[in-house]
DNA sequence: GTCTATAAGTCGATAGAC
DNA sequence: GTCTATCGACTTATAGAC
């Protein structure tokens, strides 16, 4: 691991613990163990460590959807691994999942805009998958707004739930997760 | 209204958008039109002005999920009022929704440690209600942990998805949002 | 009750020695 | 590449004139 990676790897979890503006550059440091100014010789500003991590993330989670997307699965799988991929990732990233669910507002441009630009599709994807389940009589006829944010909401805040769950296994956690958010949507019998 | 309430309604605005710690006094004093010093005669510091937002609105959800629990209703019925409770509060104060939300990190001690305590008293006050209505038959037998998350993800976070929808009936939104969070819960016919 | 002035501290970031 | 020293801006909050 290079000084760069530790110090966003520090940053992340003192974004996560204290919040973005509430964290000081000599904050980060202490943690790395170094002072302040040796940073800069890292990273050229906050910000940067900021953007990276968030875009980083952010990243994935896209090429996670588009994986998804692209196969042959029906609509049911595919929010089965969209729900896999969350929880994976929230496991893996626990700081940098909190970070993009809230510090994204922290963002500068032109960064704030690549970033909604991802996090709108993303709904977006999320929305047009329940949309050919409902079509396909896979799912319910449910109300596709709010079916698409009660999901993603619970997919978004699990990390503030996760962390507080001491002895969790994540394969079963998926499994329990699968069958509550399903069983809202899915068709009845 | 006095000039301390004047205050705290520009004060929570300003949390919302930028956060507690990203907003400063003279950020507030120019959107109530005084300058920063002056903020001082009504108030006796910054961190006095989200406690008392915070717990002003804590309690209002607190005596609401207690009115809920002292009626004789089913737990369908319960759970019916508790959604109506966070979407009445959602759409007459976003701002002290949101900032209970997303800014309770940055409350100092006591007051943090007594909203903590209000807020594990309202999750379990929702599990109760969860747990009541699967023994008597009236919701399937879900995960209650995931369940009350999954449930209190969607409505703690409704803030943020309802101040981007522009013409939605406050009363219809009440029954979309039972109907599909009650249709993941609710027994199957 | 509002103002100006300012205290006392913290912030992000840079300069330059080593 | 790390340090010390420091800049200049900004922070919360107070003192005291009016």
């Amino acid at each position: 691991m290079t000084k760069k990676e530790l110090i966003k790897l520090k940053a992340a979890r003192l974004f996560r613990l204290k919040g973005y503006k509430a964290t000081s550059m000599r904050d980060i440091a202490q943690e790395v163990g170094m002072e302040a100014a040796s940073l800069y010789n890292h990273i050229s500003n906050k910000q940067e460590l900021l953007a990276e991590l968030m875009m980083h993330i952010a990243e994935i989670f896209t090429e996670g959807m588009e994986n998804i997307l692209q196969s042959s699965l029906s609509p049911r799988e595919k929010l089965e691994r969209l729900i896999g991929l969350h929880i994976r990732y929230t496991v893996e990233k626990p700081n940098a999942v909190a970070i993009i669910t809230s510090e994204w507002v922290h963002l500068e441009e032109p960064t704030l805009k690549e970033y909604l630009l991802l996090r709108n599709s993303y709904e977006k994807n999320i929305s047009k998958i329940i949309q050919d389940g409902i079509a396909q009589k896979q799912f319910a006829e449910v109300d596709l707004e709010i079916t698409v944010f009660s999901i993603l909401s619970t997919l978004r805040w699990l990390y503030s739930w996760y962390h507080q769950q001491e002895n969790i296994n994540p394969v079963e956690l998926e499994q329990r997760m699968i069958q509550s958010l399903l069983d809202g949507v899915n068709i009845r019998n």
